[in-house]
DNA sequence: CCGCCATCCTGTATGC
DNA sequence: TGCATACAGGATGGCG
């Protein structure tokens, strides 16, 4: 659930709080969670003594910059980090606990238990999954309409399906490709390949606009969301369509309607006028 | 190569 | 009230 805008608020905030934190241990109570290395102890050995120099993000993926390794974190879709003295008892749905030398702590905690940490040699994560596959970020250089209209304009899926495509484009979940799409007054069921140069334009264009404005709001607080203070984003009351099912259209007034776009991919949500 | 689908999880909502 | 079922959702890997 959390996107581009509530990862990049998440990246901002706990930056602050922990850059230059030294970790002593790491507690793991659900490992699975841990994708690489495949042993949970070698895990918890390597990041021991390692300081937090940097967080990055690339998409959805959060990358803590460690003095040898780097650290890809996703959230999926209810993962959070907090910071705590390190005596707080960790909750129910704490899976991963960061000690550091300064008496307090980092909680992971992930009700759904979806998220992920891979650990890799400093240089080797974006060569390997799963960044290596995750195509260009609206904020990077190389976002640029003949780099990723083509690959668009060859896809026979719907548009919708497309935009969530983290090979294609990084950052977009469902509400940022419904609020994109919405904006662009392109249908999310037509196909990649109907779509015209201008129209590709008018989509990479409002899909980046979009995120920029969540960003500057703090993110789309949506059920659980809330950034590494606790903090809820702001950027819902500037939704035209994504949760608005039944409310009257920003634009035109009319009631909005709920529709599915496929089974793996759900929900799209639009006015009828 | 392409697209579809199951999988991983559990809290909340809805149905009977 | 209680139980059963549906639903939400990102990325991966397997299948046709």
């Amino acid at each position: 659930m959390p996107e581009l805008p509530e990862v990049e608020t998440v990246r901002q905030t706990l930056l602050k709080l922990v850059k230059d934190e030294v970790i002593t241990t790491v507690d793991v109570y659900w490992p699975k969670i841990i994708k690489k290395p495949d042993d949970v102890v070698i895990f918890q050995q390597l990041l021991t003594g390692q300081s937090i120099v940097d967080i990055n993000r690339k998409g959805k993926f959060l990358i803590f910059e460690l003095d040898d390794y780097s650290l890809v974190s996703h959230l999926r879709m209810e993962g959070k980090y907090g910071i705590y003295s390190s005596d707080t008892e960790k909750d129910k749905h704490t899976h991963v606990i960061f000690h550091f030398e300064s008496g307090r702590s980092m909680h992971y905690h992930d009700v759904r238990k979806f998220g992920t940490m891979h650990l890799f040699n400093k240089g080797e994560a974006e060569r390997s999954l799963p960044l290596a596959q995750i195509g260009t970020d609206p904020f990077e250089p190389e976002y640029l309409f003949e780099e990723i209209f083509p690959k668009i304009k060859k896809s026979s899926r719907a548009i919708k399906n497309i935009l969530l495509d983290q090979t294609i484009i990084a950052g977009l979940g469902n509400i940022y490709v419904d609020e994109t799409l919405f904006r662009a007054k392109i249908h999310p069921l037509r196909s990649g390949t109907s779509l015209t140069e201008t129209e590709g334009q008018l989509i990479l264009r409002e899909a980046k606009d979009t995120l920029a404005e969540a960003v500057k709001q703090g993110g789309t607080t949506i059920r659980s969301y809330t950034n590494s203070l606790g903090e809820i984003g702001m950027f819902q009351q500037e939704l035209f369509v994504y949760g608005q099912t039944g409310a009257p259209c920003k634009t035109c007034g009319s009631e909005i309607e709920k529709f599915k776009v496929s089974i793996v991919v759900p929900t799209f949500v639009q006015a009828v006028n």
